[in-house]
DNA sequence: TTGTACGCGTTATCAG
DNA sequence: CTGATAACGCGTACAA
């Protein structure tokens, strides 16, 4: 790799002096039309590419926003860093994305790589689904940065934060299940003590009791497809009192028992209904496709940046924000009033 | 935020020179044992964290690497993405991630970014299904960086390329259909022109020539489900000699074509058999779980990183690979011999 | 409107 | 083994 071209060579070539190229590209209104021309060609004729590297030294400013996350392999995330790339491009920023993997330790070490790295603000969520633990010395470091966090909260520290309405997203769930006839609806838990898993199960209860129900069951889970398959499958061969609906606390779980009752040969939603959370693609591509609540992940992102950018350019001050969820009716409950 | 401590701070602390704290930093072996932990210390008590960026300066290195995919959310790359972190998470190197949306004039504007922010290599998937033509233009920016591509070549770069067996792959599927004892065996094809779309239905004509079979018939498609969904539903419909095997080019399709006969009352794989391609998460959730071909998506992602960095920090030469597909045996295909 | 000179935080070189 | 000093490429007061 033969020397990149600088601006003190654009600046020669063009007979004026590094201030003025660099004026050209930053303020080009402050100079005169003239050189202003005469210093563009240059650029043209060089293919000058200037150095952001370099630039964000004396700017102290990177453009740089920092993602943590769990893990880019999972829907819900990706959808929600394509958000966060989405606004960062407009705005003349890069994504710089790290994967937890939920271990705390991991999540500590990029929090210090993304100081060591001078971004402009970090938007995480919080490693692990309970709530954890942090030392003041980590507390001490994200204080010093720009923080903005998805979903959990951390305790100690005041960042703002970005979630959706778990509990209301539940509750109209249920409710629209009830509307169509149910009386015995089932819940297919998450992982207990988790915040998202709590609320839902909040939402669950909350509009059984408004519709005066009795009936009620938690099938214990953790979130996962496989678990709810095989807990759908044993309680189904040994329960007597079963219910005409069953809400899972999220898509995977939801099409864990899909699976499961097309094993049993019982047919959803003729027999059974079932509702799910997330709206993770391909619950439209089950069978029959999965009636769900949507979680605006893309715009989580969206809103994180949103925030996080007006933060670092205007000085304002960040808020946190609580995302509607949305019921998307598909074909996995019947209406059996 | 205030003034963050510099390496001064801690030289001025522990009463030594700033070269030397940089020594202690990133030669360790150099430096008296003494100094050494005297430096330690103080790092530890003003918890000082290094500045990447300015290192990045003198050394004329970033420890960036950069990815150009097509979309995060397409977990055909998201996966790729995860093994691109995970080998550069281990070698000290960050990732920039951007999506071209298959668009060749973000792909560019990205391509200049990454030059801008002075990446030390590039991995990127060329944007458009087709071969696209790239001005010289282009071309002298791609040479002038340490580029590495994924799955599709670009004419005129003489970049190293990592790629899937897409012949052998297919050939290896349809051979296991008419192991089978399938002799009718359909081709729904993804978008002509391609060159994936192109090995693929060359793997599979020429393991129905080995077998000496003649039946063949190619359904048009564009890699989407809905259209593999229509398509199938429209042919089913009027046909006469109808086949009793699917190849599809890929899973998506795969899985319409799994709807659409959900939909015909016609049962998978007892009444026709289906494989897809790419082993999609998913596609072990789909009634009845697909019997698909593997891409090791994880690993090309690994391999190109693997590579790049052996060239950036070894000096050493890339080279091209050719990674291995898998069949997946699942439950989508009837042995009717 | 334009140019000069300094600072940004670190590493590399060279002398001691 | 350690310290002084010159880059690295750009932005920006300040002077002209």
């Amino acid at each position: 790799m033969r020397k990149k071209t600088t601006i003190y060579d654009v600046a020669k070539k063009a007979g004026v002096s590094p201030s003025t190229v660099s004026r050209v590209m930053n303020t080009p209104g402050i100079v005169a039309e003239k050189t202003r021309k005469k210093v563009m060609e240059t650029i043209k004729e060089l293919s000058y590419i200037p150095n952001m590297l370099a630039a964000s030294m004396p700017r102290n400013r990177t453009n740089y926003i920092g993602l943590i996350i769990p893990d880019v392999t999972n829907t819900f995330f990706s959808n929600l860093i394509r958000g966060v790339q989405d606004v960062c491009e407009k705005h003349g920023y890069s994504v710089l994305v790290v994967n937890s993997d939920d271990s705390q330790e991991k999540e500590k070490r990029y929090l210090k790589l993304l100081y060591s790295r001078r971004v402009d603000g970090v938007i995480m969520t919080a490693a692990g689904y309970r709530e954890a633990k942090y030392s003041e010395e980590e507390l001490s470091l994200m204080r010093k940065m720009r923080i903005i966090l998805i979903d959990r909260e951390i305790n100690g520290l005041n960042a703002p934060i970005i979630k959706v309405k778990n509990f209301e997203g539940a509750h109209d769930a249920v409710k629209y299940l009830i509307s169509m006839g149910h009386k015995k609806i089932m819940y297919l838990a998450g992982i207990r003590g988790t915040k998202t898993n709590e609320e839902r199960e909040r939402g669950y209860l909350s509009a059984l009791e408004e519709a005066g129900i009795k009936w009620k069951h938690r099938l214990v889970g953790n979130f996962r497809m496989d678990t709810a398959y095989r807990k759908i499958k044993n309680y189904w061969h040994r329960a007597k009192d079963l219910p005409t609906a069953i809400f899972a606390a999220n898509d995977f779980m939801a099409i864990g028992a899909l699976k499961a009752f097309s094993e049993l040969r019982i047919k959803v939603p003729e027999e059974i209904s079932i509702i799910g959370f997330d709206n993770i693609p391909f619950s439209d591509c089950t069978f029959p496709p999965l009636t769900t609540v949507s979680q605006p992940t893309y715009l989580m992102g969206k809103k994180a940046v949103e925030t996080l950018i007006k933060s670092i350019d205007k000085r304002k001050i960040m808020r946190s924000v609580e995302l509607e969820t949305e019921l998307i009716k598909r074909e996995s409950v019947k209406n059996i009033g």
